[in-house]
DNA sequence: TAGTGGTCTAGACCACGGT
DNA sequence: CCGTGGTCTAGACCACTAT
């Protein structure tokens, strides 16, 4: 028997409204466009400010909208395709890497960083914030932490702090040999930090690429990086060589 | 420098609620305890319910809690380590992958698959659908995409649905030599038919991993896997299982 | 049936960005 | 200053799960 679920179940109206609204986007926005306030959508939608949010947030999320506080919803542009693995395994910082460096610091990380590097708990540890941009907007801020260990010969540097320093610290770091990396992705949530230089609100969805840096038999460096979820698709491209042309796509250097 | 940000600006109470409550979930709970409702817990910490739920939902987000409709709101476990990536490359459904083979079908793809796969608009495709489950729970559904061109030899196969056809269209794949592959992460949420296979409701957030195969100077195969975000950490490296870091924030200083 | 989280409403005020 | 999205409230009802 055909078991035709007859589906008595009432579809919630922020769903409905997100499929209607996306298909909108699809056929009579372009990119960039800018959207009716809030108020209006939902009254010309019939249903509360609040539902009209809902679906508004899913589309976010979906990297279909972007809002922005004073300004107002915008259609967004297609993801950036953004590499994160590499054919061969390089250190951080080495040439041609799409990262720059801002500060480092040095001091005793949090616990859960310390667990990650398996360093002792009180191992001094600096820290280099790192920044990434691609099409002229910031798509990732990145937490690069070095155990002091890992760079002995840092003695002759005289800048304490400050890009100069982090650039030593990679620059140091380059001396090991490679061994290997260890890369994990989860979703999180921005920080108030990262958020400010993401240009997003606190909480926004980001993409938490943690990757680990091995050589002499041990973790030397551990890389946190947080890409803005709504604008970015991680890319992972080891294709064993053969250089695919691609469609529409973009993607980020 | 100082630095010394007064800041006058008013942290929003969920933000702060947020906090606490992800300090308390840290001391005073242990994994799969529940929490008390959330009429009980707005009314004790003063706010509105929606105001509550707003902390609630970016705890979920994180993967420290977990909310079931009819149920409560219990602690999370850690989140899941899934290998995605693999050293060596393999087609889907070699041996040892983790995926079970639930159905298949033959029809016109939708637009955007066909464009990624780069067949013709109306090229017929198979669709298999396939399941992974991880420590008991579906962590992962996937539909992959094998044009009719890329097994030709699918004539003697009775099945003309179901597992066992979607065994024979791995089989066939696998007697092309695979050339490479290209994968990409990005945020989504939950269809309808995926949130019923991954047990959440739709909208659900999850990572969306696209990978395309690549054969004979040409996309083979194209597999779109939806994972759980709330409960799985993608780990791109042999090591599957590592312990890393489930610590909610990040110290600069 | 009782209790849970999920949806929805109709307001209000606030923080921010541009004019 | 105004208009925008962001936060918050105090309700109401619905869908689901367990007992």
């Amino acid at each position: 028997m055909g078991t035709t679920q007859l589906e008595s179940v009432p579809e919630p109206k922020y769903w409905h409204l997100k499929t209607v609204l996306s298909e909108a986007l699809d056929s009579e926005f372009s990119v960039g466009e800018i959207l009716p306030n809030e108020r209006d959508l939902a009254a010309r939608f019939g249903v509360a400010r609040a539902t009209l949010r809902q679906a508004l947030e899913q589309l976010e999320l979906e990297g279909r909208l972007q809002r922005r506080r004073g300004v107002g919803t915008t259609v967004a542009p297609p993801r950036v395709g953004v590499a994160v693995g590499t054919e061969q395994h390089a250190w951080p910082g080495a040439a041609g890497d799409a990262w720059q460096p801002l500060d480092c610091t040095e001091s005793v990380p949090p616990s859960a960083v310390a667990a990650a590097l398996e360093t002792g708990a009180d191992e001094s540890v600096h820290t280099v914030r790192r920044s990434r941009v691609s099409h002229g907007q910031p798509v990732a801020a990145e937490l690069l932490y070095v155990p002091a260990s890992s760079v002995p010969d840092l003695s002759g540097i005289d800048a304490p702090s400050g890009p100069a320093r982090a650039r030593a610290v990679l620059r140091e770091l380059q001396r090991l040999e490679l061994e290997g990396e260890d890369r994990a992705v989860e979703l999180g949530s921005a920080s108030a930090g990262d958020a400010k230089e993401l240009d997003r609100l606190p909480g926004a969805p980001v993409l938490v690429v943690t990757t680990r840096f091995f050589a002499e038999g041990r973790t030397a460096a551990l890389s946190v990086a947080t890409y803005r979820a709504d604008t970015c698709r991680l890319t992972f491209a080891d294709s064993g060589g053969v250089e695919i042309h691609h469609g529409p796509e973009r993607q980020a250097s």
